[in-house]
Parts: structure tokens; C-alpha cells; sequence
RNA sequence: GGGCAGAUGCCGGAGCGGUUAAUCGGAACAGACUGUAAAUCUGUCGCACUCAGUGCUACAAAGGUUCGAAUCCUUUUCUGCCCA
């Protein structure tokens, strides 16, 4: 079985411009191919995840990736599938968020010497001459065709501003710039950025008379259409300093039962056999499945002993032993002799965004502190719990533990 | 450039002079039930406090009319539609 079939069997194909040869390509490791990441925040988060998978599987294959980071697209912005305009960044901002994005794709992909490269699309975007350009690439466009494109029809409603709109032309300029100076024949990317990536293809035919092919992932669903990554808090992120590894853990460890098997085919590296063997699995081993889930992809994204860490301490809290070491933490200063109030603890801690909201909590019975139910919410936390670290238990599972500074 | 319509809480969307911190739906959070699942039921869902109460800040922004404005008027900003 070539990695075409298993890509296919692991159900991460969701569209190919040309079926044939793109298995021919990419079985034989003849695909040079790039993925590009918009730097719109200053971390990964699961939704690239998906990508850097990808490529990770094809990379394995004898393919080589080149990554894109959109230094210089990220002057435009992406407006498929969106029905806002997102928020202009400031070229500083665009800098840093490619830089913390080198660093934490080095984990997964290998760019030693003739093995993947990595490239930024400011080096050659932002020198463009508007004229020139236009002369360039501008006759190769139909904008009758863009406007008919998927991408831009919600925004067609809402209003699409001429900035956006471009932004087509430019993610299609970035892979005909890669194929003529580094071969690369092919594209990949999510399956809402099909139209744009069409526009590569053609660009390059039309311009090289070359062919180049695309691919597009499927995106990570959930049972409810929804894409999957996102908490309550925001997007679930790559970095630990903004997900920790027990709340990425987490997150995976509650997935709906529904999405387990789909998240293990698409996400982990588990031979497919034995994927297919868990699938006979009869429902009761159904939490077996979201804790393997767990611990695999954390162990990809944090490393071993950091999955390891997060199952343990998964373990003990659900068992009812609060002594676990790793859960998230916070320490706290400032605190008057006779210790601290629990609203501003659970606010401090993160637990609460106002004192209503932690007051609430309590009175609905929702805060265990050291294990005893906290009922009165004037309650005070000594400082002789805090220094050897009181455990704050909201609702069923969120742990979380204060510690006294220094 | 001209005309018309609109801007309400996380999102959608009511309200169109007082009884409105703002109907309703979704999301979210807590409780019950469970398997750290889903579904269901209950409660909560602007901020603060001495919290069955009180105060403050809010309906794009700024002014104004009024005893009283999310609701009326003016200006500004933004958006959609139509005409050029």
C-alpha cells in the first residue's frame, strides 16, 4: 500500500485535481510540495497540526516539503471562509509569529540538507512592482471566474474589500514563484483553500504551459460540523506556554465519542491496522480509545514524557487522588498573612474572569478546594495550603493548583 | 458622487419614549444523571460590593431634546443594497 492509499484509507483526502498522477507523484517520492501557514497568531494550533502531519507522512514517504510561511500574505489576509475582514497585523507582529513558527515546526519536520526546505513569502512579495505585476499575472486571471469561486461567495454578501480579494492572486503567484525556482509540482492545503490553490495550477499552466497539482485535507470536523481545536478559552494551541500539555491531553481525552475513531485515523501515526482492529472493539473500552488518542498526540506535539506526565496525573485526578504533581498551576504572591480570599484566588488562577462568575460557581457547588466543597464564598485560603500548593477542583474537571511564590 | 436600509450583550436576533441589564434561540458555564462521552432535566450567563439587597457601566461614537432615551433629533464612523 502506497501513501496515497493510506492518506486515502485514513480518510485525509478530501480533493485532488488530478487522481492519477498525483498517486504516481507521491507513492514514488517524487512530489516537491508546499503547504503554506498564514502567521496569524504567535503559535500553531491543532488546525495546522492536521498539516504538519501531512507532511510529516510524506516527508516519511521520500517527498520533500517545502514550507511556506505567508510572511508576506499576511499583509492581505485570508478571506475564504470568513465573514469578517481580519484585523490588519503589523509587519513586526507578522515577524515574530513566523519566527515562533519555525521553531515549533523543526519537532516535527526534518529540514536537514535536501530535505525539506523552508521559505517566506515576504522575500519575494513584498518586492513586487504593482505594474509589473499586473503585466505579469494579471491577464492569466478571470475575474469573472473569482467571483464564481466558493471562497468568496459568503464574503459577496457581507462585502469583500479589494485587499482580500487578492488574495487569491497572490497565494497563486507563491506557488508558480516555487515551481519555477524550486520545482515544486504541488500543493497542499485545507479544503477551504481549493479555490485559491486551483488558481495556482492554472497560473503555472498558463504561464509555463507545466502542470502542477493540488490536494486538499479534510478538514477536522467534529460529530457537529464544527472544526475541531477550539475550547472555550480560544484555539488549542501547539505551544505549552499557551496550552499546557495536561490541557492538551485533556482536550483530547474528552472528545466526543463520536469523533474517536476519525481523530485516531487522521491525526495519530498508529498503523492502520490496528486501527482497524480497535474499531471492533466493543463499546466499553471506548474511554481505552480516548486516552491512547490523548497520550498519542501529545506525545507527537509535547514528546513522551510529557504525554506520559499528562496521563499520570489524568489518572491520579480522576481517581480521586489529589496528590498529582503536574496538573496546570499558578503561583501566587501578595498574599496578606492570613491567607487569600477564594474569589480572587480562583480569579488569579484563571478560573474565573470576574468575582460574580467565581462567586457563582461556588454557590451552584461547583468548587472543591483540597477536596472539601467550598460553600461559602468568603472562604479563606490559608497561606500554609497555598505553600504546599492547594488544589482547586471546578466543576468535574478542571484541576487546577496555587501555589505560593518564592 | 446621489438615493435607500442598517449598526443591540460571545453569536444570531427582538425591542422603537418609562414596568429594560434588555424577549427569544444558539454557544458557554455550574448542578443532577453518566463513562473525564452524548442526550436529557435544572440553574446561571455586564461589572462591583457589606450579595434573597444595593450601586455602577452599557444597545457603533459624540452631542442634543425630555422629569425620563437602546428607543426622538443632529453630526461622525462603519456596513449592505440601488443608481452613476
Amino acid at each position: 500500500m502506497g501513501i496515497y492509499e493510506e492518506l486515502q484509507a485514513r480518510g485525509l483526502i478530501a480533493q485532488v485535481t488530478d487522481e492519477e498522477e498525483i498517486r504516481n507523484l507521491i507513492n514514488n517520492g517524487g512530489a516537491r510540495f508546499y503547504i503554506g501557514f498564514d502567521p496569524t497568531a504567535d503559535s500553531l494550533h491543532v488546525g495546522h497540526f492536521m498539516a504538519l502531519c501531512l507532511m510529516k507522512r510524506l516527508q516519511m514517504a521520500g517527498n520533500k516539503p517545502v514550507v511556506l510561511v505567508g510572511g508576506g500574505t499576511g499583509y492581505i489576509g485570508d478571506p475564504s471562509g470568513r465573514t469578517d475582514m481580519r484585523t490588519m497585523m503589523t509587519p513586526e507582529t507578522i515577524q515574530a509569529n513566523c519566527d515562533k513558527f519555525k521553531v515549533q515546526m523543526e519537532r516535527f519536520i526534518d529540514f536537514g540538507p535536501d530535505k525539506a526546505i523552508m521559505v517566506n513569502n515576504a522575500d519575494w512579495l513584498l518586492g513586487l512592482n504593482y505594474i509589473e505585476l499586473l503585466r505579469d499575472v494579471g491577464p492569466h486571471f478571470s475575474v469573472n471566474t473569482m467571483l464564481r469561486a466558493e471562497c468568496y461567495k459568503q464574503r459577496m454578501e457581507k462585502g469583500l474589500s479589494f485587499l482580500e480579494f487578492n488574495y487569491m492572486i497572490m497565494q497563486a503567484y507563491d506557488f508558480y514563484y516555487l515551481h519555477n525556482k524550486y520545482k515544486c509540482n504541488m500543493q497542499f492545503g485545507g479544503d477551504d483553500q481549493w479555490s485559491n490553490m486551483l488558481a495556482g495550477t492554472e497560473l503555472i499552466r498558463k504561464k509555463t504551459g507545466d502542470d502542477a497539482y493540488a490536494m486538499t485535507i479534510t478538514l477536522l470536523l467534529n460529530s457537529e460540523g464544527k472544526k475541531m481545536g477550539k475550547t472555550a478559552k480560544g484555539a488549542v494551541w501547539l505551544d505549552p506556554k499557551k496550552t499546557s500539555p495536561y490541557e492538551f491531553y485533556q482536550y483530547w481525552r474528552n472528545v466526543d465519542d463520536a469523533d474517536v475513531m476519525k481523530c485516531l485515523r487522521m491525526l495519530t501515526f498508529i498503523p492502520l491496522s490496528e486501527i482497524d482492529e480497535m474499531e471492533k472493539w466493543d463499546d466499553s473500552r471506548i474511554n481505552e480509545k480516548k486516552a491512547l488518542l490523548a497520550y498519542e498526540l501529545t506525545s507527537l506535539v509535547h514528546g513522551k514524557e510529557e504525554a506520559e506526565k499528562a496521563s499520570e496525573t489524568a489518572k491520579a485526578l480522576f481517581s480521586g487522588k489529589v496528590s498529582a504533581e503536574n496538573m496546570p498551576s499558578t503561583e501566587i504572591d501578595n498574599v496578606a498573612d492570613d491567607g487569600i480570599g477564594i474569589l480572587d484566588l480562583m480569579i488569579a488562577c484563571n478560573l474565573a474572569k470576574s468575582k460574580n462568575e467565581a462567586r457563582r460557581l461556588i454557590l451552584q457547588g461547583g468548587v472543591t478546594v483540597d477536596e472539601e466543597k467550598v460553600t461559602e464564598p468568603t472562604l479563606i485560603v490559608t497561606k500554609a495550603q497555598l505553600q504546599t500548593g492547594a488544589v482547586i477542583k471546578k466543576g468535574q474537571k478542571v484541576f487546577h493548583r496555587a501555589i505560593l511564590k518564592g
